[in-house]
DNA sequence: CGCCCCTTTGACAATTGTCAAGACCTGTGG
DNA sequence: CCACAGGTCTTGACAATTGTCAAAGGGGCG
């Protein structure tokens, strides 16, 4: 796990691993509101008083350089500019979706919906209902709950449950099989 | 109160009112994930499939145009489609800020944070410390409570409290005198 | 082996949701 | 002018969910 500070002077690309961006209350309550997972483009090029943490989740492979690198390619190719901004929108619908899950989702389906999430993300072209789908979560139950809006133990009890009720199989608490990934997204909504 | 469906085929200013935009899911619980203010300018250029709802939240009056009409404007000035950039990563950061709001605070704290935004939108000029502010709340009980992820009866009893308190004043449950917008900040983050 | 961190589980407390009743406010029609 | 109807808001009693505190289990690494 490495430590990253407020790099803001330089861009990187993510080569491998997951960046986790947070915001802290003052006494200490933190919110994950945005994960970035490889090979994710980090870095915000407006908004500059934008007070959010980046912090590796895992072990992070980076590709970096000076700010002043891209602007000047963006200033100078048009295309660019527009592939660079197309970022900001999908990261923006991916917040307002997650705005949903943490105002109006009971944990289990908190969960369910993070887990989804990391599927979604681990296989990106496997349907739902295609076999059962093993892979390794990101996040320390911690970590989760500081996405999910809850805490370390409730988590950890609704891990149990899903695991008792087969919907996922639980190697080591970050190997994860997930059975029927269709079951898991109707759960994720509160469906059955 | 005016019903709006999704005119996507066009852009509008808002001229005066709100506008709440919502997120549903299957089984009806909402989550409103973004406000928009007159002198706003909603609506997106990207992101074509993403599902959200708008509806006004107050009498709402707008000034609106074809899609085609901007998209025209924005590739021929360069600096209007910066303009229209921009408006993006505004949105998104109060997007991620709103979302330590709806996963880590309590009802009470919640309550303060919506009531200091809408303050801070209906007077952004005046600073914390300078008397009581009086001002219209745009929203009505059931619209606070898919705002901020609670229930109408929560919101309510934490109405009082805040009342109780001296924090505000209630005159009709929409006429609200904030008395020292700082101690409501203070509030809104749990401090005190 | 022992230490440290992470995770799980239990008992209990606090917060929020649910259901239900009544108050309030406003516009309409007698 | 008053009564009524509809929606909105408040309040109470109780239930469900989640958080807090505490203890114990498991795995990796020196």
């Amino acid at each position: 796990m490495v430590a990253a500070g407020s790099d803001s002077g330089r861009h990187s690309n993510i080569l491998s691993g997951v960046v986790k961006l947070s915001k802290l209350l003052p006494d200490g309550r933190q919110q994950i509101v945005g994960l970035q997972f490889a090979p994710d483009f980090p870095g915000r090029r407006f908004s500059p008083e934008n007070t959010v943490t980046a912090e590796a989740a895992t072990n992070v492979r980076l590709c970096s350089f000076p700010q002043a690198v891209i602007e000047s390619i963006a200033t100078k190719s048009r295309e660019t500019e527009h592939r660079l901004h197309l970022q900001t929108p999908r990261k923006f619908d991916e917040a307002r979706k997650w705005m949903i899950t943490l105002g109006r989702k009971k944990a289990a389906e908190k969960l369910a919906s993070f887990i989804c999430l990391v599927v979604t993300h681990q296989n990106p072209e496997v349907p739902p209902g295609n076999g059962p789908i093993r892979f390794e979560l990101p996040l320390k139950r911690a970590d989760n709950a500081d996405f999910l809006g809850l805490t370390i133990e409730t988590v950890s009890r609704h891990f149990t449950k899903l695991r008792k009720s087969g919907m996922i199989f639980v190697e080591n608490s970050r190997q994860i099989t997930v059975n029927d990934k269709g079951r898991l997204l109707a759960a994720s909504q509160g469906i059955a």
